[in-house]
RNA sequence: GCGAGGGUGGUGAAAUUGGUAGACACGCUAGACUUAGGAUCUAGUGCCUGACGGCAUGGGGGUUCGAUUCCCCCCUCUCGCACCA
């Protein structure tokens, strides 16, 4: 007999009638719609084992789901623009379109050798002006909408990728994709205002029952909204107001300093003319640098200078210094903060520092005031005048209250999420289809022109300017207003743009009529379970959902949130760190495709750890899925004539035949249980490999007690049915083999019987005094006190009562006995 | 610093209304069949012990007849956030 079965010509061939008779193509239809989607891959040039995982469980899912009697659209498309694209070309001296699509094709080419049951009628590539066209539409949509808008601001700057980085992209302080730090730096942009949905985007977090809480927590913190005040402090000697936010206006009446943000636009003036002036100037000059120099996360020493003007507290009156303070954000709030050192760590430290006074006006309920920080817990007011003796919590909302009033002031929510910028001044992406004439100023392309195409006759560089500003064929254009002459945009957008939408548009991804088919869009979304990597829980997933909800307000969609259910996969590990090129610990899944077949790569990475987890790769671990396989077709094949020949279920079965029913019903249990339970597949897989076991040892021949036929067909055929959404071919192969025709994509999911699936005989536990002592086999309805009889009189029980009193006995139904003694 | 989630054999992992810890698999050991084996099959395999038995789910304490599971303290790893007023 051959060592494998034949794993390439029954994938290829599998694959082959998949592919010709379009068995994944699918269209509204009747029945219960369910879209699987897992994230598009970025073409980079091969499919790595990440892929490989992320989309196995896909397909599992999506296999099962059709077995389960759904209308499952499955589609896989290409994120296609970016900026490795541009770097490939330059090296490669090729153009980006060329070198991505070259990648796609390669890349489709090895997820079809994976076996993935993709609608491929739905494929997409974002590069391509058939989709972008409707992103420039719906851009300008929102612009015309006042959801997008152009602002001049201290932007994140990647000097080696030689463009501006939204905030989420800024990881621990460097470029998400070329892990090179980041600097600040002042530019134009376009920015979505994503925080116009800010709200929504934290509340709607609720309803997204089926996404992990790490995820949702990740959301809410990035959100990160706070509710307090914004209150105006005069400026003495001048008409001018100074702004600030605070979360707690209870402590207002213990402000003794206001302090200020260097890049405060009152921060020069508050001083000029002044004897401080300079030495102001000299402190915003040197903090600018220190904030560029300084290392990600590094907390800078606080310090500041005295403006040399003064706030009046607008309770008390009193006079409080303003100084510029080097860690206050300007991004944040008003960008200036009331200074409570009595009650604000920071501010504590700054007050020591500038030997500036504490009052203190929040009274711990218990303990005393600690002596060297702030006390930032909950108190009585004292101190704060009317307010004396409030509750402070009470008194937030009360003095709140008093300051809206009397004018000066007003309840207020800050977010942390800032609108996303999505300039880039890089090539390969998206143009932004806006364009700026002398006369009518800042205006979108009329939408007869569109799309703006990219040329395709670039000069692409290794740094120096962006590539479209070279290119006066394309920025020289008309004004759509004046037809005078125009500069196009020479900006294009950040690639996270496209993916934002790209769900919605798989619906009907070839439509013509618009950015989205209304009418496929109601049938199929939401998207009922989507699967990627956890490293984009705020990035791409939080884009997401604010195209959807601008989507859904520009009329095109009628969902709150596009991704019902969210599954993070874990990452592939292998000796202890993730696969990387640079810890040149990658295993190539072509290679592996190659020695063992698309089916046991796909068993062993379902395997080997729970989909959420990360997965330890182990080379000897494929042997044991491959081993696996074999020995289950060693035996489908052994057995044929037995499998394909018509059996009649016998009435009365002798004890391994019933034993071998038994736990094909448990497995069918098991496994459909722990499939629904968070796609636990590992479990679901061992389950089999026990049945597998039983089974194999069921037929031999030195025994007395023959299997009945019937039954090993039963447990085959549920076998075959079970495993198939993990491992296709092979169990298509088999299903054939065993007689049966059609696809076991539309064959129902296996039934289980409770009462075949009950044990008659169960071991119980005797424990004495918790201790496992000795077990007993009873049949299943023994009654507690026939089983505290025999548990008392058993030998080796008995042994270790000696002549101890019995205290107590505790039966446990159906699982164990403890003697206390 | 704050927040979240982990820590179980040599390895990946199972086990939840608290009830047989280690299913399944890898590896390892011995044997069988073989010209050969990185194929296949059989048996064994948490640790200590000659055995009886004892000890074991990061460490320590607690609740309980009984704790991987619940509570408290500590150690450690991973991830997220990081002066957000």
């Amino acid at each position: 007999m051959a060592k494998h079965y034949n794993f390439a010509a029954i994938e290829q061939k599998w694959q082959d009638k998949w592919q010709s008779e379009q068995c994944y193509t699918v269209k509204e239809d009747k029945g219960p719609k369910y879209y699987l989607l897992e994230m598009f891959p970025y073409p980079s040039g091969r499919i790595h084992m990440g892929h490989v995982r992320n989309y196995t469980i896909g397909d599992v899912i999506a296999r099962y789901k059709r077995m389960r009697g759904f209308n499952v659209l499955h589609p896989m498309g290409w994120d296609a623009f970016g900026l490795p694209a541009e770097n490939a070309a330059i090296k490669h001296d090729t153009h980006p379109a060329r070198w991505t699509y070259d990648n796609i094709d390669y890349m489709r080419g090895q997820l079809r050798r994976m076996g993935f049951s993709y609608d491929w009628q739905r494929e997409i590539a974002t590069c391509g002006a058939e989709y972008y066209r409707w992103e420039q539409k719906f851009f300008i949509e929102l612009y015309q909408k006042g959801l997008i808008y152009r602002k001049k601001t201290t932007v994140n700057w990647c000097e080696q990728c030689q463009t501006v980085l939204a905030n989420e992209q800024v990881i621990d302080g460097e470029c998400w994709r070329c892990d090179s730090q980041v600097i600040p730096r002042e530019m134009h942009g376009w920015f979505f205002k994503i925080t116009a949905y800010a709200e929504e985007l934290l509340a709607d977090l609720d309803k997204l029952g089926g996404w992990p809480d790490k995820v949702l927590t990740m959301q809410r913190h990035w959100i990160g909204k706070s509710t307090g005040a914004e209150i105006n402090f005069p400026i003495e000697g001048s008409t001018k107001k100074l702004t600030i936010f605070t979360t707690r206006p209870d402590t207002i009446f213990g402000a003794t300093f206001m302090s200020i943000a260097p890049e405060h636009p009152l921060t020069l003036e508050l001083s000029k003319g002044g004897s401080t002036e300079d030495e102001v100037k000299e402190f915003v000059e040197r903090t600018k640098a220190a904030k560029q120099r300084a290392s990600y996360g590094e907390e800078l020493d606080k310090e500041g200078v005295f403006t040399g003007s003064y706030c009046l507290n607008p309770f008390t009156g009193r006079r409080l210094p303003i100084y510029a303070a080097n860690f206050v954000l300007m991004e944040y709030g008003s960008g200036a903060v009331m200074a409570v050192p009595a009650h604000d760590q920071r501010d504590y430290e700054f007050a020591a520092k500038y030997d500036i006074p504490c009052l203190e006006v929040i009274h711990p309920p218990t303990a005393e005031m600690p002596e060297d920080q702030a006390y930032e817990g909950p108190g009585t007011l004292i101190n704060s005048g009317d307010f004396n003796g409030m509750d402070n919590i009470r008194a937030r909302a009360a003095i709140t209250k008093a300051a809206t009033d009397q004018g000066f002031g007003r309840p207020k929510t800050t977010f942390r999420l800032r609108d996303w910028g999505i300039s880039r001044q890089r090539y390969w992406g998206t143009p932004i289809p806006m364009l700026n004439c002398g006369k009518c100023g800042i205006q979108p392309v009329a939408e007869s022109d569109l799309p703006v195409q990219l040329p395709t006759e670039v000069k692409l560089a290794k740094s120096g300017k962006s590539p479209l500003q070279q290119l006066p064929d394309f920025y020289e254009t008309t004004c759509p207003c004046c037809g005078g002459p125009a500069r196009r945009e020479t900006d294009t957008m950040d690639t996270f743009v496209e993916s934002s939408w790209y769900y919605a548009r798989y619906t009907n991804p070839h439509y013509k009529e618009g950015m989205i088919d209304k009418q496929a869009a109601a049938y199929w979304l939401p998207v009922d379970q989507y699967i990627g990597g956890v490293e984009h829980a705020i990035l791409h997933l939080l884009y997401a959902r604010f195209f959807t909800k601008a989507m859904r307000d520009m009329g095109y969609l009628n969902i709150d949130e596009p991704f019902t259910n969210l599954l993070t996969q874990g990452m592939v590990i292998k000796d202890g760190t993730k696969m990387s090129k640079s810890k040149g610990n990658v295993v190539d899944p072509s290679t592996l495709i190659e020695k063992y077949g698309a089916d046991t790569v796909r068993l062993f990475s379902l395997f080997a750890a729970p989909p959420e987890k990360d997965l330890e790769w182990n080379d000897k671990g494929v042997d044991g899925a491959s081993r696996f396989l074999n020995k289950v077709y060693r035996f489908v094949d052994a057995n044929r004539d037995l499998l394909k020949s018509h059996t009649e279920p016998d009435k009365t079965l002798n004890q391994i035949s019933r034993n071998l029913e038994r736990k094909t019903h448990q497995c069918v249990k098991k496994f459909s249980t722990d499939i629904e339970n968070n796609f636990h597949f590992n479990t679901c897989i061992s389950a089999v490999m026990e049945l597998t076991n039983l089974l194999l040892a069921a037929p031999d021949n030195d025994r007395q007690e023959k299997v009945d036929p019937h039954i090993i067909k039963q447990t085959v055929t549920a076998i075959i049915k079970l495993l198939y959404p993990m491992v296709p071919h092979f169990c298509a192969e088999l299903w054939e083999m065993t007689g049966h025709d059609g696809l076991l994509d539309h064959t129902a999911w296996p039934e289980f019987d409770l009462q075949k699936a009950k044990e008659d005989e169960i071991t119980i536990v005797i424990q004495v005094k918790g201790k496992v002592r000795s077990r007993l086999q009873v049949s299943l309805g023994t009654s507690d006190d026939e089983l505290r009889e025999m548990a008392v009189n058993d030998e080796k029980t008995k042994k270790f009562i000696g002549n101890k009193p019995i205290k107590k006995i505790i039966v446990v139904k159906n699982k164990l006995i403890n003697i206390v003694i």
